[in-house]
DNA sequence: GCGGACCACTGTTCTATGGC
DNA sequence: GCCATAGAACAGTGGTCCGC
């Protein structure tokens, strides 16, 4: 006697029918009977009084059912224990995902499913994207495009890139506007920095500075006593100023911002960050 | 000693068919 | 229409052999 058995038997119990059990079951009907027959003749009792319309219990029957339910439904909780999404789950973002972004949407998870302990790292896309490759994190929201033979990528969201800078600063038509400034910026690795990079490089404004910061609020502080410019989202500008900055569009080779959300491609996807991608997918 | 390949045996499931 | 049975096909398991 296995749990399959006593799972056809509580089948059939249920339906009075052997052939209602199998099309639950997805088995054939002869197969149901089998499995009837082999627990009858090891249980040496006959478990249904059988007619050309149908199966009905006897008492062998009933009394195997007051064990065949509880057995089946501790069965289902067990099951069920490894379905429901609950413990670690490690996650990463960058700084301005992290600060605009996330908040809402690990609310919502966590209303969800409180017994997921959630915890997020920020760092710069490549920190992170090294962090998901050895397995310290389960999955991360980084800058894409991101393509790696070992990760699997989806967009989180798309955005728009533009420069920020204290309100009596000149309009900003191109990277030569940007000669003699000073850049503020995070360390190497952040997206946006090499983004910036690459938009001075390709226009050839050489004579810009560069100031490292390591969180959103100094930057801000800096943009907005006139210290310098910088390249964030427009909603990170929206979300983060206190005083007045003034917004300068990127031109649209270089406006554009893709966020993805990666993980692993052989990692085993725990119920807890399936729930996670779900949510984002239907958000 | 360990892991992979091969083979025989056993159990499970299916199709086809017959009886009630 | 329902259940029971026979035979075939398939999958899983255990034992043995061989190479590393």
């Amino acid at each position: 006697m296995d749990i399959r058995d006593l799972q056809i038997f509580q089948t059939v119990s249920r339906h009075k029918s052997v052939t209602k059990a199998a099309n639950e079951l997805n088995y054939v009907q002869s197969n149901v009977t089998n499995r009837i027959n082999r627990l009858e003749q090891e249980l040496n009792a006959q478990l249904f009084h059988r007619s050309g319309k149908g199966m009905s219990l006897t008492s062998a029957g009933r009394n195997l059912i007051q064990y065949a339910d509880p057995i089946l439904e501790m069965v289902n909780e067990a099951k069920n224990a490894f379905l429901i999404p609950q413990g670690p789950l490690k996650l990463g973002s960058t700084e301005s995902t992290a600060a605009v972004h996330l908040p809402s949407l690990l609310m919502k998870y966590h209303e969800a499913y409180p017994q997921v302990d959630v915890s997020l790292t920020t760092a710069s896309s490549e920190e992170l994207i090294k962090r998901v490759l050895h397995y310290e994190l389960d999955g991360v929201f980084v800058v894409g495009p991101i393509n790696h033979p070992e990760l699997k990528a989806f967009t989180f969201m798309e955005e728009e890139l533009v420069l920020i800078s204290s309100p009596h600063h000149p309009p900003i038509h191109s990277a030569r506007d940007l000669q003699h400034e000073t850049l503020l910026v995070f360390d190497v690795g952040c997206s946006y920095r090499s983004r910036l990079e690459q938009w001075l490089s390709d226009e050839k404004a050489h004579s810009v500075k560069r100031m490292e910061l390591s969180t959103l609020e100094g930057l801000f502080r800096c943009v907005e006593s006139g210290f310098g410019v910088a390249l964030v989202t427009r909603s990170v500008a929206q979300e983060y100023k206190r005083g007045e900055i003034k917004l300068h569009p990127l031109s649209t080779d270089y406006h554009q911002s893709t966020t993805v959300f990666i993980q692993r491609k052989d990692r085993y996807q725990s119920p807890a960050l399936s729930r996670l991608v779900e949510l984002m997918e239907n958000e």
